[in-house]
DNA sequence: ATGGCTTGAGTGTCAAGA
């Protein structure tokens, strides 16, 4: 099975990059988040016309989830329950005999910030329910955008960095408490190339000069984890016209 | 140098992203 997770920056511009990427790599599932869009603009007719079933939670200008699969989606759910919250960031489902969880992270802006303390408690409330979750999903994924480089290694310049948001050591024990409820990072689990990275900044010419952070992840639970065969971030879509500033990772896994 | 791009909102120019 492969699943793959990506943030499409507005699914409204990126309608077209979708359906090529769709196309082309034949996902079992894809997680999609920032949709940028209320439900009622989802397009729906276009994702359905490429083969593929979609579940979403989304909102005007901001935040936004979906799950497309190529067999229908069941057991949606929307959010963190215990948490409310009405930002749309979580989207939950099981597609064949895996359950899906598409996440998107708030950003937190800086460590100073009111959006900073609402990415803890967010990141807290995440870790509390995944905690439950797991008990009760022999196979877990949990897919999305975490705002969150794990490590140094993740990080083009981590001195330029250090203590800045995406990077702040409260950020990374909060990713580190997801790891030790019983997931790895598929991505580490193989041997990948140095500097390699989900997202570039739009500006200064980012992604030419591989000035990234590796903020994108796919978690897998203990059963899905011993059956993964690989884990990668596909460059391409970055090099497109018009693109999403982060670019997609991609797992297989034996379910 | 606290900028730089991109998007959505809305039709000026700003908020937000990361």
């Amino acid at each position: 099975m492969r699943i793959a997770s990506w943030n499409v920056n507005s699914l409204k511009v990126r309608l077209p990059q979708v359906l090529d990427w769709l196309a082309k790599h034949q996902p079992d599932a894809l997680c999609l988040q920032e949709l940028k869009l209320e439900d009622a603009k989802f397009p729906q007719a276009a994702i359905e016309a490429a083969g593929y079933f979609a579940a979403y939670s989304g909102q005007k200008t901001y935040n936004g989830v979906a799950i497309l699969s190529r067999t229908p989606a069941t057991n949606i759910t929307c959010g963190i329950a215990g948490f409310d919250d009405p930002q749309r960031r979580i989207i939950s489902a099981d597609v064949g005999s895996v359950r899906l969880v598409c996440a998107y992270a708030p950003n937190g802006q800086s460590p100073e910030s009111d959006k900073y303390r609402y990415k803890l408690s967010w990141l807290a409330a995440l870790c509390s329910w995944l905690e439950r979750e797991l008990a009760q999903h022999s196979q877990l994924a949990v897919l999305g955008d975490y705002n969150i480089a794990p490590e140094d290694r993740d990080v083009h310049d981590p001195k330029a960095w250090e203590g800045k948001v995406l990077v702040s050591p409260p950020e990374r024990e909060a990713f580190r408490r997801l790891i030790e409820l019983g997931f790895s990072d598929s991505f580490r689990l193989f041997e990948q190339p140095e500097k390699s990275f989900t997202w570039w900044d739009y500006r200064m010419n980012g992604f030419k000069r591989n000035l990234g952070l590796r903020i994108d992840h796919i978690l897998l639970n203990a059963a899905l984890t011993s059956g993964c065969t690989g884990c990668c971030i596909d460059l391409e879509p970055r090099r497109n016209e018009r693109p999403s500033d982060h670019a997609p990772v991609v797992g297989e896994i034996s379910a």
